[in-house]
DNA sequence: CCCATATCCGACATAATTTATCGGATTTAA
DNA sequence: TTAAATCCGATAAATTATGTCGGATATGGG
């Protein structure tokens, strides 16, 4: 039932990011760009895996990107627009209850399996709940 | 954020139960026991395995056992009384969106996560909707 | 009484998944 | 040209989930 550790790498470095952004709204100088590097020294999570997962992150959309020396990430779209379930579908594929509901795998058992239709409609309530909640709610402890 | 398989072969053992209980109230005889084996020959879930849960499900009184030959199990609560949740956490443990908020792990990065508070509201909605499901809802497909 | 068939339970083996790391390519500013 | 960054395929390590084994106990039937 729990969230991986890339969704949760994830939400920490969003909201590092987002914290930075607010923080140099006063100031004048522009908000920058911030490295994997640094994000993953001040979280201290592993840098490789933070960096893939900003890579993933930056595929996706939901960050930008800019390469070479001074390169980085940045929050460009409006976290209220992202949901919790973008973020989980992104870094863990498919939501599902079981593995049958997801289509690619195929259950072993799915021949007998009684509980499959029932749970669907369960799932579907898990989805929307997180669908329901954005990106902003949660890093911004709404 | 799937289940584990335990939760789905009780929740498929815990419909066939129910399933036998209902197709047995019309006739005259008592409802009968239903043995593991039954259940997992049905089913087609690993003998052992199934078993296991069972005894489990036995011990949090989610059904009663008598034992011997001519033993097995039977459904004695209501399902209406019992929810997801509490299914869950008997085969799965106490429910938690990231390590840190079960509070027997503790996790390495705890001092720099800033996510763990505002994690739990939505941990707590997770939990809600799974309480307000019963496993009648989802036996019967209601 | 003995045997077959159950539940019960600790310990272990195996499989699958998650988490983390490595190696090297490309990009870009100083 | 070099240093610091993103990018990405492949793989190693660790953890967890799943499944199995062995033996104890309980109980009804022959």
């Amino acid at each position: 039932m729990q969230l991986n550790r890339r969704v949760e790498y994830a939400l920490m470095a969003l909201k590092f990011m987002d914290d930075q952004k607010k923080s140099s709204e006063n100031s004048t100088t522009a908000p920058g760009l911030i490295s994997a590097k640094k994000i993953a020294d001040t979280l201290k999570t592993p840098y490789e895996l933070t960096a893939r997962i900003m890579q993933t992150l930056s595929q996706k959309d939901f960050i930008d990107s800019i390469q070479g020396q001074q390169g980085g990430y940045r929050i460009q779209k409006d976290l209220s627009k992202i949901s919790v379930f973008d973020l989980i579908e992104a870094l863990e594929g498919p939501m599902a209850l079981v593995k049958c509901q997801d289509k690619e795998h195929q259950c072993s058992i799915s021949s007998t399996c009684n509980i499959l239709h029932p749970l669907e409609k369960l799932n579907q309530r898990v989805q929307k709940l997180y669908q329901n909640t954005s990106l902003l709610e949660v890093i911004r402890d709404i």
